[in-house]
DNA sequence: GTCTATACTCTGATAGAC
DNA sequence: GTCTATCAGAGTATAGAC
């Protein structure tokens, strides 16, 4: 009988998760993964060849989790704020399991940024159906005036922010580490709160 | 005569702030740092000593420029509201002007967080001035009620978002450079007018 | 102050026994 | 599949000539 993670690879892919959220991806060392899950440094190259690779292996899994799932949502039929309400949930709980993407992303964004959009072409996720449904609606009188491009790099800001910048969130408002969670799980009413208050007519 | 940048150890500050803001702490190379600045890796070792003490010293001078004005505005007797208008032309200009400090910020944040927060301390500006403000206005029923945790957390990852993921957003939405610019102006307007939308009453 | 050469350390990766 | 031992390379830091 076989426990989920019981097995080897699925164990280095959950330690390695562990220290690249900590660490990010230059600061992760092999002999904290291996320890972390266990098991001996050359396993984790018998397993994954390379530090890469092991990196693109925990990053693919949580894209094809997250993907799917906000491609689905973007090409659903309800209104642009249940569809912001639902958005910000959904984002909010991928950050809240991964934090260490958006550092990624954004590092990888300044060297090469062809990779990342390569990644969202590739998942079938078309922002552009949010775009002209915001203007759709916005001509239609159901929100006030606002341009699409504004109003999503609102709601993505605010969702990977306090991801991004914990530290010193953490510390500006002394919060301990509950205190940052308990937070963070506001967020997520907090954020669609701010955003419907801010474009309902 | 001296021209400002002429000598070595402005050089070597210059080129590590370069360095630092595209590959982090962890991924900076004191060798592509020395080549940057056209002169030998030692000699960062003559004036800094270490690559510790390097960044420091560069962030030291990022800090430098970006607190006093920052601290002048937190503490002046004026509402909310204009001090949010304010604070938001004031930071973008800022960024506009040193596109480069939020990348910088962050990618210090995952490796050295402490560092950060130092200089913030040693900065004098107190964000809690704000945070007791808003309470204030809070009570006073002049704006809505809002956490100022969330709402100072929103504002600056508005400002902050679109200069970090710049090449994303661009792409995103199809801009040319341009293009871009144009949106990067038109967002002081439009996240004061988004945010006062939003906690007005 | 600036250079070349080099010591030392850390870490990713491999070889090879079991 | 898993381990121990070790290599190769990169990176920080220093020594010492000029």
């Amino acid at each position: 009988m076989t426990l989920a993670g019981e097995n080897t690879e699925n164990q280095i892919l959950i330690a390695a998760r562990d220290v690249f959220i900590i660490k990010g991806y230059e600061g992760a060392r092999m002999q904290e993964i291996a320890d972390q899950a266990g098991i001996n440094k050359a396993l984790l190259h018998y397993y994954f060849r390379s530090k890469e690779k092991l990196f693109e292996a925990v990053f693919s899994e949580v894209a094809a989790n997250l993907f799917p799932a906000m491609k689905h949502l973007l090409e659903a039929e309800i209104g642009i704020k249940e569809k912001i309400t639902f958005f910000v949930k959904m984002y909010l709980k991928a950050l809240h399991e991964n934090p260490f993407i958006p550092a990624f992303v954004i590092n990888t964004l300044n060297s090469n940024p062809e990779s990342f959009l390569k990644y969202i072409k590739k998942s079938g996720v078309n922002p552009i159906l949010l775009q002209t449904q915001i203007e759709d609606e916005v001509s239609r009188g159901l929100i006030r005036t606002i341009k699409a491009e504004h109003l999503l790099v609102n709601i993505i800001a605010m969702c990977i922010f306090p991801f991004v910048a914990r530290p010193i969130v953490q510390t500006i408002f002394n919060m301990e580490h509950d205190e940052y969670q308990a937070y963070l799980e506001d967020r997520g009413n907090e954020i669609t709160d701010f955003v419907l208050k801010s474009i309902c007519i």
